[in-house]
RNA sequence: GGGUGGUUAGCUCAGCUGGUUCAGAGCACCUGCCUUACAAGCAGGGGGUCGGGGGUUCGAAUCCCUCACCACCCA
């Protein structure tokens, strides 16, 4: 086995090979047991969509707790899915027929959803098969889609259950008009953006006087619709026309002028145009001061009839044809810039108009009681907890959900209507029981079936993906159905948190209102990724690198890598490139010392891989003891979503601590000749614990490793081992702290060498001065430590060594490390190294004898504390004595 | 306008309830090395008055106030 391993760790084989031979084996497919349940359920990407950065860091995540929570025995799930995004896939559908010339109009919906599932099963479900390459380790077996027959039925069964529970009403309110969609969309997909705007100053006449009044607006057209114009009541300057009439500019119209402490005196002119067809806050003006409404828009944004001016052109056409014509009748008094946030949409990024429509409104106060204490009071934990705050926020502010649009790709809304009164619909879930009911409602049994017809709207997609948790376990169709009943409450849910609002808090509500438990008991929100001038990653920056791509460049372990290194929960990822470089160089590194170990099996020899280690050896009892103290480490690391900490530390492990230190003591004595076949067997021992705890980073090599330490029954896979267990009485800080010192005067050597120049293979004296017998014995004992890593002609250790004149010295531990030079030595180089070193204690000392010469620290401070001080003062005299000295002996 | 979080080495960040050389890590950088696996590597090294100011305390990166700047969320 030893000859051909390559010295380059190549990726691509081995993960298609490894991925293969789990979903072979079923590993991820989960079925209810006796096990403890490890749930999470995917945020599911949209149907039609293709894998970005966010998808690739969101789903490293899952699957590194998915493929933890399998390796401590539970029965993990991990649940995909899509959804069928609502507007983007029908914005998309849309578009492609419009290049086949055809209107979705002329087709009607039946054909047009033709065309839509068609488009779904075309492009549907590649991102899933992209999060393969990536090594998730879904339950593929369980993959739902939102708009699959029964999570259709659930949403509609949903939409009936809080009807009737009266929390669904249908009603005339301002709600966001995307007029590039054509539909209404709910407050969180508004996305306001600072914007460059112009505020013009109009003036309006006073009826029976001479008098104007001036008013600024950034939207002139909406002039047209004014019902009144306000001033705050508190603001002398326009007192004395409260309650008289001005006249509207263009359209002649007369309306009040009224006062509202709603009115901010220092924006603008102080006066505001009151347009409650078109403004949020004037809609409410309107209602309280009961004013007219006047719609001029059409649903494409396009001036109506009731506009009176411009019918038929775009609101921002109409924008400047007014501004031209208000500048000729001289009321336009001055046009000032400014910037304002400006709403557009979310999916079409067509600027928002706040319209009246008649929509369909989930109530929320009541489904948001439950959801807010039950994450105050930490039953759903947040990682990072900062985010309460926001969530928090957002939840005693909430405002009722408009979740109609105005769409065909979804699910239908499950109104029907038989006449055109308000109030002449029923709830139902065919046409035959919407007939019943229409006949029992409307006292009129003559009804046919032609008589009721179904909203044509649908439901918005967050209405279907808020019941996610419920219902990709079936549990509205079968609330007690054996999964729901094992799989649910899930465990973690992992998401961004750009969509806290959208999805986290109403799937809270959903949980709550429909099974009384919690849909998760844990978010953990990654960052948003961003490239290193810190702006979000997207498909139209084009500033996002091809997650594929990466993945093929340096492997889906060094891509997880990558991104886990610069990801601590909740804070924004700075991607770059050179991480996944240094994730990729990682797994190469693991294949070497695997190649190395490999290549010091002798042929036709069985090697059995040992935890137990030699007692003997400080350096086993010491590569046990870290190994432990990672193993707790990690634990903790976990347990605190600390993902990015977890794998710190496992990586130091395997670099500095075993490749660096560990394998170069296993080496054998004599070049070229294999290591003994015992404590060969203890470092692969080690190893395949590296593996183990390696392998939710980086499946794949450590699979591909492991399956090479010696030949596995499917039943031995890595991806279901169980990872080790921390032992506590196999820490020795004892051992770590000797080790240490060896460490340490090895390095202190190699500095000597690096500094006086001398190459490695320069054997030296070593003396090192300790500061007792007992010391000195036990670095004896291991001697051969510092003897394998330095070339070393002579080693004394103890209190009595004396120095020779002309000698390199340094200090560990407060011991004395002497190297006699008495070779081609630099001497003012050590001179100048002595000096430096002289000048770093004896400023240290300085800032200890200020504490101590303070003598309010001396007797305030805890008795241990200033203990310490002196103690630190002490060695530090100490030290710097023996450095004087080498000086002196310099010369 | 309201809210939240932040400002520590060139970059990204850690540093919990003040006190162990607490000023750290990784990357980058500099120097020297093809030393029995790995140059995608090995060894060594330099670098920060912890955003400014003030306060509490024997003692502040850590607690309080204030100012500046940045980011995000909401209106």
């Amino acid at each position: 086995m030893s000859a051909e391993i390559p010295k380059q760790y190549d990726p691509s084989s081995s993960e298609a090979r490894w991925y293969a031979y789990w979903e072979e084996h079923s590993y991820f497919h989960s079925e209810p047991d006796e096990r403890e349940p490890y749930t999470i359920v995917i945020p599911p990407p949209n149907v039609t969509g293709v894998l970005h950065m966010g998808h690739m860091l969101n789903n490293t995540i899952q699957d590194v707790l998915v493929r933890r929570a399998r390796m401590t025995g539970k029965n993990a799930c991990w649940v995909p899915g899509t959804d069928h995004a609502s507007i983007a896939t029908e914005a998309k559908v849309v578009q492609r027929l419009r290049e086949k010339g055809i209107k979705k109009s002329d087709i009607g919906r039946e054909k047009f959803l033709e065309h839509a599932w068609e488009w779904t099963h075309e492009k549907g479900g590649i991102i899933l098969q992209q999060l393969k390459k990536l090594g998730a380790s879904c339950d593929w077996k369980r993959t739902r889609f939102t708009l699959e027959e029964d999570l259709y039925q659930a949403v509609i069964d949903c939409f009936i259950e809080l009807y009737d529970r009266g929390l669904i009403y249908r009603g005339l309110r301002m709600i966001n008009w995307d007029p590039e969609a054509k539909t209404a969309l709910s407050d969180e997909e508004v996305i306001f953006k600072e914007k460059n705007s112009k505020l013009y100053h109009v003036s309006y006449r006073i009826k029976g006087s001479g008098e104007t009044i001036t008013i600024a607006t950034t939207r002139p057209e909406t002039i047209l619709a004014d019902t009144a114009v306000c001033v705050n009541p508190n603001d002398k300057r326009y007192t004395h026309l409260i309650g008289k009439t001005v006249i509207i500019p263009m359209v002649e119209r007369e309306a009040p002028v009224i006062a509202d402490e709603y009115v901010e005196m220092e924006f603008g002119t102080g006066a505001l145009k009151v347009t409650p067809a078109h403004d949020p806050n004037d809609y409410e003006l309107g209602l309280k001061h009961k004013l007219d409404v006047i719609d001029m828009l059409n649903e494409d944004a396009t001036l109506s009839e009731q506009a009176g001016f411009y019918i038929g052109e775009d609101r921002f056409k109409a924008r400047k044809l007014i501004v031209k014509d208000l500048e000729e009748r001289g009321q336009l008094v001055k046009v000032e810039e400014i910037s304002n946030k400006i709403g557009y949409s979310e999916r079409t990024d067509a600027v928002i108009e706040p319209r009246l429509s008649l929509q369909w409104f989930l109530k929320m106060k009541d489904l948001g009681g439950p959801a807010l204490e039950n994450v105050m009071n930490d039953t759903i934990r947040f990682f990072p907890p900062k985010f309460k705050n926001s969530y928090r926020h957002w939840m005693e502010n909430i405002q009722d959900w408009c979740i109609s649009r105005q769409l065909w790709w979804g699910q239908q809304i499950p109104a029907w209507y038989y006449g055109g009164g308000h109030d002449e619909y029923v709830i139902a879930r065919t046409v035959d029981e919407a007939l019943e009911k229409a006949r029992t409602k409307s006292g009129n049994p003559a009804l046919d079936a032609s008589a009721v017809k179904q909203d044509e709207d649908v439901l918005d997609t967050w209405f279907s993906s808020w019941l996610w948790p419920i219902t990709v376990f079936d549990g509205m169709k079968d609330p007690k159905n054996r999964d729901i009943s094992y799989y649910y409450p899930t465990n973690d849910l992992v998401t961004a948190p750009e969509i806290m609002f959208f999805w986290v808090a109403r799937m809270i509500m959903a949980g709550y209102a429909f099974r009384g438990e919690p849909p998760f008991r844990n978010v953990y929100y990654n960052g948003i990724v961003r490239d290193k001038q810190r702006r979000k990653m997207s498909k139209s920056l084009g500033n996002s690198p091809e997650p594929l791509e990466l993945i093929a460049q340096y492997g889906a372990d060094g891509t997880r890598v990558g991104m886990l290194f610069a990801a601590p929960a909740g804070n924004d990822l700075l991607f770059d490139e050179a991480l996944c470089e240094q994730g990729r160089n990682f797994s190469n590194k693991i294949w070497n010392a695997f190649r190395f170990l490999a290549m010091n099996m002798e042929e036709g020899v069985k090697y059995t891989p040992d935890t137990r280690i030699d007692e003997n050896s400080l350096a086993d009892r010491w590569m046990q003891s870290r190994l432990q103290s990672t193993i707790r480490a990690m634990q903790d690391d976990y347990e605190k979503y600390r993902l990015n900490e977890a794998l710190q530390e496992i990586y130091s492990l395997v670099w500095d601590d075993f490749c660096d230190w560990y394998i170069e003591l296993c080496k054998a004595d004599i070049p070229g000749e294999k290591i003994p076949k015992e404590r060969l067997e203890r470092a692969l021992g080690f190893f395949e614990e590296l593996m183990k705890l390696l392998h939710p980073f980086m499946p794949f090599i450590t699979e591909e490793i492991w399956q090479r330490i010696r030949s596995r029954t499917p039943e031995q896979a890595l991806v279901i081992t169980p990872e080790p267990e921390f032992k506590s009485a196999l820490v020795s800080d004892e051992d770590a702290a000797l080790f240490a010192t060896l460490q340490q005067l090895i390095s202190a050597a190699r500095n000597i060498r690096a500094k006086m120049n001398i190459g490695p293979n320069v054997p030296l004296t070593m003396l090192v001065r300790s500061s007792s017998d007992e010391e000195a014995s036990r670095l004896l004992a291991n001697d051969w430590i510092l003897k394998k890593l330095q070339q070393i002609e002579k080693l004394e250790i103890g209190p009595d060594i004396t120095k020779p004149g002309f000698a390199a010295t340094a200090i560990v531990q407060g011991m004395e490390l002497i190297i006699p030079l008495e070779g081609l030595i630099d001497l003012g180089k050590e001179r100048d190294r002595i000096t430096k070193e002289m000048s770093r204690l004896e400023g240290f000392l300085k800032a200890i004898d200020g504490k101590l010469s303070n003598e309010r620290f001396v007797q305030n401070a805890p008795a241990e504390v200033v203990e310490n001080e002196r103690k630190k003062r002490a060695d530090a005299l100490a030290n710097l004595e023996k450095l004087k000295e080498s000086l002196v002996e310099l010369g």
